[in-house]
Order: structure tokens, then C-alpha cells, then sequence
DNA sequence: GACTCGGTGTGATGCCCGTCACTGATCGAA
DNA sequence: TTCGATCAGTGACGGGCATCACACCGAGTC
């Protein structure tokens, strides 16, 4: 938000825990650097090994296919990070990294932030939450991606995404509304699907769209809609 | 493999770095168990925060969608480990564990399975390479599972469980090939689609079927397959 | 204004693959 | 041998959705 970046790593989730001396040795380890939005800070492959913290914006991490598809994984948002895998286990990056917005970031090497782990058992635990968290997802979405139809995990999405409304308590909403193509790539679907997905359920007034806010006006029946439709939909019993 | 199966951690990888006194420390917190071939072990959901330690037999993490469909994320052989996440994070298990054949684990409560984490960073560090590779693998199944079809995602199964033959170097062979239900489960599609998958190949004689064996005539044939199919098959080039 | 550019909505078309339904094969156990 | 159970192979069918193609819209820009 301020022209001038902060250059500090309070309010680090990862951490969380330690004191400002010990938070002052670590930053002069840190370089900083700013990113554009949509530019790509690193690339799956990549033989680098440091650790990132976002001190504002927000990256997408993502992957592509040969075939060119966008297939995003995750996102950090200020407070959070991004590349401890490489840095723990000093393999290539795993996946590619784009700024969403205008960016800064904090940049610290590997070998200072595994100095880190050991010295302060409590920042470990962080990371292994962190981590414990991220498979928690992951599993989440090969479940989705195994036994929900596209539709349907469009909507699951729209869940995910969707924040209690300020005003109208039971009302949720999604605001700003991305572009349906972020949405699609999340889902592993296509800019088309999501667009039909949602003109079909504005006939039902479960949904509503005004500019770039998007209403969900009965969260448990959408709830409802997505499971509903695995049982007599094409996944029929089976057992 | 014994009748009178071991009752000790030694070979456990989660431990590697443990001298004999600390690990028979940790045996003495430890509860042992057989489970039968087929038993479940815990169920997605169970408030249990114990990690399993694998001494004899192997076992498969999968969960269930609502349709009952099976989907694997991963499995245990000896010496391998699971149930971390619930010990790390003290939330819900995030998966169901099935005994593959007969085996026996030893059961680690999760407090001295913390207390040994902040006491043996070394200990800490083999956990976070273990999320590590397990987030990778993961996300190499969700970009399988979004940008390749499911014929494409079988071979890419086969690739990965073939080991080279002992006897002709170049080949590789799957031995023994598991139930087509299991190779389905894994990369979330039915049986007579693997069934399908494999008989497609057989007149190409990339692969070859003798009993309970499958060999890979040529392996880089078969990669290459798999990825020459994206281009020019469903997933044009799009951009 | 006109022109561009990114984001939307929507119809038409095919085809992959999940589902259902059989037929066989294999392997133990009775 | 004869069941019974699990696994394997294959045909038929149909629906979901990826792809392609176009029209529309708002926001800059010149």
C-alpha cells in the first residue's frame, strides 16, 4: 500500500515466535527486491534454494503444463511465504512463482534459514505446520479432482473463496470477483466452464453478481448442490 | 516376513541419526500391533494423533469420495512412516489407512514424538524432507490429473512403478503388477480404463504381459507417448 | 468518436471415459 | 471335480466438457 516498501519481517507467520533481535539478525541476511505484477519470480526447475517472504502483494503459485495450461497450486499473500521446499530439501523448485499485484519480497538464502531451523526449534514447528497444511490441501483438491465433476468443483471453489459479508450477516461473498480464468486454472478446468457454471445457477438465485462482487445468498444449499449431484449424477452409487 | 514379528525402530528412515539409546527410549513409549491384509487402520476424520512407524508388511493411505469411489495418495512400505500429520498439527486425520498385507507397526503417541522433534533437530529435519517430497509428489499427481488424460496418466503410473530387470539390462518390469483396481485408484480412474489402457498397448509390443509380471519393453518409447499425446490430442495447443 | 485489449457469455461439435452388462480366467476351498 | 470369489477383457451407450468460434462490453488511449 505505501510507495516505499517496508523493509521488515514483522508479521511473518513462519516466524512467529521470534524476538526482535533475533528478527533484526535474520533481515540482514534478507535482500529485497520488488516485482511487477504478473512477473514471474521464479521457475519451476530452478536450481535456486532461497527463501521468500512477501512484505506486500501477493504471488500465485502455479505450474504449466507442455501444453501451455495454467494449473495454480496455492497463493501467499503478505505475511506469507513461499520456497522453503527448495531450501529444505535442496532439490530444484517445484513449481513457478508469478506476482499477482505489484510486489515486495524479502529474499533470504537457504543456509541462514536452515541455521534457523536448527537453532530455534519453535520456527521448525512453524514450517512443519506449514507444510503438514499445504498436503492437507493438496489432498483436498486430488480428492476434488478425482470424484467431482467440473461444475461442481467451480463451485467448491466459489466456497473457499467467498468471506461473511460485513453488512448482511448470513450473506457471503466474494469481492473482488478474480477473472474467471484464475478461477478455472485453480480448479483445473477452462474460462468456458466456470462461465456456464455460474450463468446457471443465477436462475436459481443461490448466486448473484453485482460488478466485481459476487453473492452467494444460501451457502449451505450450494454446500448441498455439490454433493447432491455426485450421488445421481454420472458417479452413480457404484459401491 | 518372520512369524514373530520385530518388535524394535531399528531401520525406521524417520529416525535415521537416533543412537541406540535414544531409540530404545523411544521404543519404550511405543504401543505394537498387527493388522491383517485388508484392516483399516484409521479413518479420515478420527480425532487419533499417534504416528505409525511400519516394522513388517506395507499399507495404503487413501480416502473415499461420498460415491464410495478409492482414491490412493500414497502408500508405506518397512521402514517407512505415517500419521505425522495428525501428530504435527493435532488436527482430524486427513486420511484412511488400510493394511496392504499382514503387517505390524509400532505405535508412537504424538507428545514424545514432539518431544523427541525439539530435542533432535536432526529428527525435525528428516520430518520436513519427508512433507517436502510428499508436496512434491502431490503436486505432480494434481498436474497429471489436469493436464493429462487417463490412458496417458496409467502409462505414467507404470513408468513409475517399473524397476529394471535383474536379468536384461534396458528392461524394466512391474512385478507383481497389482490388481487393475489399485492402479486405478491411484491415478483416479476405473479399472476397465486401465484394462483398456494396457490392452491398447499390446499390439505395439511396448508392453508385454507374462503372469503376474508386466514388462516395459522400452521405456523412452512410452514417455515419449505420453507426452506426445498432450499436444496433439484433446489439449490443442490453446494459447 | 474509433481502436485496442482484456474480460465475458453462449452456441455447435466431438470425443473421451465412466457406467452398465456380460463373458472368461484363475485360484482355493469344499 | 465343482462351486464361489476375485480379477480381467470388451462391447455399447451417453453425458460432460474441452475446444473452437463469435458477439458483447467496459476501460483506456490516441
Amino acid at each position: 500500500m505505501k510507495d516505499v516498501p517496508e523493509r521488515s519481517l514483522v508479521g511473518m507467520r513462519l516466524l512467529a515466535g521470534l524476538d526482535d533481535r533475533e528478527r533484526l539478525a535474520l533481515e540482514s541476511h534478507c535482500r529485497w527486491r520488488c516485482y511487477e505484477a504478473g512477473e514471474r519470480i521464479f521457475s519451476r526447475g530452478d536450481e535456486s534454494r532461497e527463501v521468500y517472504f512477501v512484505a506486500e502483494g501477493a504471488v500465485n503459485i502455479v505450474d504449466f503444463s507442455l501444453s501451455g495450461r495454467e494449473v495454480a497450486f496455492w497463493s501467499a499473500q503478505a505475511g506469507e511465504s513461499f520456497g522453503e521446499l527448495a531450501a529444505i530439501d535442496t532439490k530444484p523448485r517445484s513449481a513457478s512463482v508469478i506476482a499477482n499485484d505489484k510486489t515486495s519480497v524479502a529474499i533470504l538464502p537457504a543456509a541462514p534459514f536452515r541455521d534457523l531451523l536448527q537453532q530455534r526449534v519453535e520456527i521448525a514447528f512453524n514450517v512443519l505446520n506449514r507444510l503438514a497444511e499445504i498436503i492437507r490441501v493438496g489432498d483436498e483438491r486430488i480428492m476434488e479432482l478425482s470424484s467431482l465433476a467440473a461444475t461442481h468443483r467451480v463451485y467448491a471453489e466459489l466456497l473457499r473463496m467467498a468471506k461473511p459479508d460485513a453488512a448482511v450477516p448470513g450473506l457471503w461473498v466474494v469481492r473482488p470477483l478474480p477473472p474467471l480464468r484464475e478461477i478455472a486454472s485453480r480448479v483445473s478446468t477452462t474460462r468456458e466452464t466456470v462461465a456456464r457454471a455460474l450463468s446457471q445457477l443465477y436462475p436459481t438465485d443461490l448466486l448473484r453478481r453485482k460488478g466485481r462482487n459476487l453473492y452467494l445468498m444460501d451457502r449451505e444449499a450450494l454446500q448441498e448442490i455439490i454433493y447432491a449431484l455426485e450421488w445421481d449424477g454420472r458417479h452413480a452409487t457404484h459401491h
